[in-house]
DNA sequence: AACTATATTGTTACGATGTAACAATATAGT
DNA sequence: ACTATATTGTTACATCGTAACAATATAGTT
């Protein structure tokens, strides 16, 4: 049976990036920069930064469509809001698994639409580190 | 009425820090090294670099006893615990304040005294933000 | 007291992250 | 074509977690 690598962390930053493309599918930097500043007062140049650094990273890919780059996330929503979990639940709260996942439940940051997928991860995330070999 | 100045904040690792040295007032590296390690993997230069530059912000001062650095706190455990759970709750989660301290009450982190502390914490606190002009 | 082993202290560094300015280039409107 | 605007590329800087390594002080042994 095949090891899983330690998820890398994803950080609360890149986080609230992914969870504005995934609902999309596809954006550019300024569509995903009109959005994010409503949590995050960053300048332009630092939201293109991070998705860059994103793409470095192998979490977001970009194609240029039009005339203009648009980012495509390379992570699933269940994987990354797990990602995102566990680092909370292993180096921060040292909270079990499941713990985390109801008190994200709680937050504002998310929507009834991910509150509802949290709920599935719970059970479904456990069964897929359990087989999922990537 | 005086404004509150934004709580600088405070990190897992220096929240960590501090916690093994409100236990006891006064320690050296050495000691809160052989403390830390339970928790964090760190080498002693770890551990110093930290402390020193803990030092450098004002959570900590250091003087020279029998010929050993000791270094004491300079924030009390309450205000280091509400610095803690503010950056939480407004930065990373986006919870209410209250909910945080219950989640953390139910952190493996705190120990039972600790989780006391939160729950007096949370009345408490609010009091202190609104009297306190520091 | 002198010497040595050990511990403490100081200095320096490096990658990642959050933050952003600024320069180069592409695109679109006139 | 030309210019205004937007998109891309490049570079930088502070902080944090991490640590190695060098300088110095302390303590234990002849």
């Amino acid at each position: 049976m095949v090891e899983n690598l330690p998820l890398p962390d994803l950080t609360k930053a890149e986080f609230d990036i992914l969870r504005i493309i995934w609902k999309s599918g596809k954006l550019s930097v300024r569509e995903v920069h009109d959005q994010i500043i409503a949590t995050h007062n960053w300048a332009y140049s630092t939201t293109k930064t991070m998705m860059d650094r994103m793409a470095g990273k192998q979490l977001l890919t970009r194609g240029k469509y039009h005339g203009v780059f648009l980012y495509r996330p390379l992570i699933s929503r269940p994987k990354g809001f797990a990602r995102f979990i566990q680092f909370f639940a292993d180096r921060v709260l040292e909270l079990d698994y499941g713990e985390v996942v109801a008190l994200f439940s709680r937050s504002k940051a998310l929507d009834p639409e991910e509150i509802q997928e949290l709920e599935r991860l719970l059970v479904d995330d456990m069964e897929d580190d359990r087989h999922d070999t990537s």
